[in-house]
RNA sequence: GGUCACAUAGUUCAAUGGAUAGAAUAGAAGUUUCCUAAACUUUAGAUCCAGGUUCGAUUCCUGGUGCGACCA
């Protein structure tokens, strides 16, 4: 067994090597031209690419005008002083207007002894900013669908990169469990469902409800259908149809806490919340804290009053009470009915305000689909202008919605596709994957169920956060989900083949004794190897951006790229049979490392990383 | 009608204003006496159109086309 040893190193600093680059190329110029004006001039590094010698590049042409020489000799002019002055450079090249650096060895090899066993490497210290996150957000009257696990993947992906980066994280969910809709499905469960629980059909809660809510709007269909068959307009049909009438009786009666209602209310909810737990189980989703609207959509309305009051908001002849958005470039918008009702607004006012005075919020995040770019620029606005400090913490993580090839999914047209179903047919495909390749040897067959879980619902996280939260996205039920290419299956396999190699070198991971002893390598680090590294050391840099720009995509890809790496330098070179003890070493600290950042850049995801597949 | 997004290989996605626009998948051709071939290697293939700013534009600006969302 082969023993890590701690290198100590205090002239390396903790950060990464093309920061150091930075801060040494802005001091550079400091010190050979401190007489330019170099206001203008931003600093631009990058990774040198793949067909050029080198580790990083600094990019000359923005300091050529103001400097008034030529790329080649300016070049030469940094580069000097770059190897003459810091620790980091062996040598460089200048090619067209790029300067390419060459990073020491030794600077690879003590990075890696400083870090490889460092589980947390990457994160940053905890502050006290304290965030929230919102996600889910569901509404009572149907189950989840694969729109709602891009938003529920987001949201914690979201928290845990924030988490990670120093953050106090309050992971939210405001359920949406009162109003007309969730009367429609009460309405058609009591006409048709003749007490049917959901022990007494087998459907989960949610879907049972669900089903009701779909059989609601096939009486408005039919009644519809009758009333224009009468002559009437569609739009008035729709107003006029009975069930319709009946469903707006139930949501008055609900409101003035009719008793009979509000336990029909109760019961169903309870189905439904025993349905969400169930798919947030299997999805290992959590949250912190819960909001219900039926107990904060009130509070919006003395803030209206409130707001009426101050001379914010107007009222007009009807009693309706508006504001008035058009200094924002946006128009009048209706805040409470003429019959003192509240709309959608109104009750976000409220929530936005309980939020921040339950937490003392630093910052508010919305996870919300872009179809509410609109809604969620008027609540700030509006917030603002009332006054409310946590009208600037509000900040709208939106997202584009996941489309089918053929459109929207319509739940009218049953184009919806279903959370639960998605994710059993994930584990049902990585089952599937994995007998076929022969690969269910020396598994106990509950661990095998574990590792089709993981597998599956691996690759539907992963699916879903590996694009930009901002662009839409298109989802072929047909062509399903890969477990090939660019995927969290090839990180789980690079991480197994990881395990593998430790498991045979009976190296257990992050050994808690650490002792202090120099590495020195005879040889040169090869290019598959400097490749692995480099990209190892680039891993806060990524964490910090992903948060900073709230997108786990950034994290998708910089975990495949690395497994990418592994895997090629792994079909290339032996670890076990290294060409001698001290690459042995070298490689071995790689593997160690790549295997934990692995694990530490999923586990953000909700990822799990089997050791064995 | 108004506002806002988006438009990149056949397809799904990348690219703080920087080098010959990267991946994956589908296509073509290879790799297994050796740490897991769910892998690796090679190959072919794209910036919607027209202007402008810049040493340099997929990126920024203007106009157009297309698709979508929201608002009335």
């Amino acid at each position: 067994m082969i023993l890590f040893k701690k290198y100590f190193c205090t002239n390396i600093s903790s950060m990464t090597i093309a920061a150091q680059l930075k801060s040494a190329v802005q001091s550079a110029f400091g010190k050979l031209f401190p007489d330019a004006d170099l206001t203008n001039a931003t600093i631009t590094i990058n990774q040198t690419k793949a067909e050029f010698t080198g580790d990083y590049t600094v990019v000359l042409f923005p300091f050529v005008k103001a400097l008034k020489m030529k790329p080649d000799a300016l070049g030469v002019t940094i580069g000097d002083y770059l190897v003459a002055n810091t620790s980091l450079f062996q040598s460089y090249t200048i090619v067209a207007g790029f300067l390419n650096l060459s990073v020491k060895d030794s600077c690879w090899t003590h990075f890696l002894l400083n870090n490889f066993n460092n589980a947390h490497f990457g994160e940053k210290n905890n502050t006290d900013h304290r965030v929230m996150v919102e996600y889910s957000s569901p509404n009572t009257n149907k189950p989840l669908h694969f729109g709602h696990l891009r938003n529920i993947f987001l949201g914690a992906a979201v928290s845990e990169i924030l988490k990670a980066n120093g953050n106090q994280v309050i992971k939210a969910n405001l359920i949406n469990d009162r109003g007309i809709h969730i009367c429609k499905s009460m309405l058609a469960w009591e006409k048709h469902a003749n007490g049917a629980t959901p022990e007494s059909s087998s459907m989960k809660g949610d879907h049972l409800v669900g089903y009701y809510y779909v059989k609601f709007n096939d009486m408005l269909k039919l009644e519809v259908a009758e009333l224009m068959a009468t002559g009437m307009e569609k739009d008035k049909a729709e107003k006029e149809a009975p069930v319709m009438h009946e469903a707006q009786e139930m949501l008055r009666k609900w409101e003035a806490g009719d008793e009979e209602v509000r336990g029909l209310w109760l019961k169903m909810n309870g189905w439904v919340y025993e349905g969400f737990d169930k798919t947030y189980n299997k999805l290992g989703i959590t949250f912190d804290k819960v909001y219900h609207e039926s107990n904060t959509y009130l509070l919006g309305k003395e803030l209206v009053e409130s707001g009426l009051q101050k001379g914010v908001l107007f009222k007009k002849e009807n009693g309706s009470i508006w504001v008035d958005l058009t200094d924002a470039g946006l128009d009048e918008k209706l805040l409470l009915r003429g019959d003192g009702t509240s709309v959608y607004i109104t009750q976000d006012l409220g929530t936005a305000k309980l939020k921040y005075d339950d937490f003392h919020l630093n910052q508010s995040i919305y996870v919300i689909a872009d179809e509410q770019n609109y809604h969620m620029q008027v609540l700030k606005i509006i917030l603002g202008k009332m006054g409310e400090p946590c009208a600037d913490t509000i900040h709208h993580l939106s997202y584009g919605m996941v489309e089918l090839p053929s459109g929207r999914m319509k739940s009218r047209e049953g184009t919806v596709v279903d959370a639960d179903d998605m994710a059993d047919e994930m584990i049902a495909l990585a089952k599937e994957q994995t007998e076929q390749s022969g690969k269910t040897e020396g598994f106990a067959p509950g661990e095998l169920d574990k590792l089709y879980e993981t597998i599956g619902l691996g690759a539907l996280k992963f699916y879903l956060l590996r694009v930009d939260p901002k662009k839409k996205m298109i989802f072929d039920p047909k062509e399903s989900i890969d477990l090939h290419g660019f995927t969290a299956t090839f990180i789980q396999y690079a991480h197994a083949r990881i395990c593998s190699i430790l498991r045979k070198e009976q190296i257990v991971y992050m050994p808690e004794s650490i002792h202090f002893q120099s590495f020195t390598l005879n040889d040169a680090i090869l290019p598959l190897e400097k490749n692995m590294i480099r990209h190892l050391e680039q891993y806060p840099a990524i964490l910090e951006a992903a948060a900073k720009e709230l997108n786990p995509s950034e994290i998708c890809n910089y975990a495949f790229q690395l497994a990418q790496h592994f895997n090629s330098f792994y079909s290339e070179h032996s670890i076990a049979n290294a060409e001698n003890d001290e690459k042995k070493q070298l490689r071995l600290m790689m593997v160690v490392m790549t295997g934990a950042v692995l694990r530490h850049s999923l586990h953000l995801l909700g990822i799990k990383l089997p050791e064995k597949m």
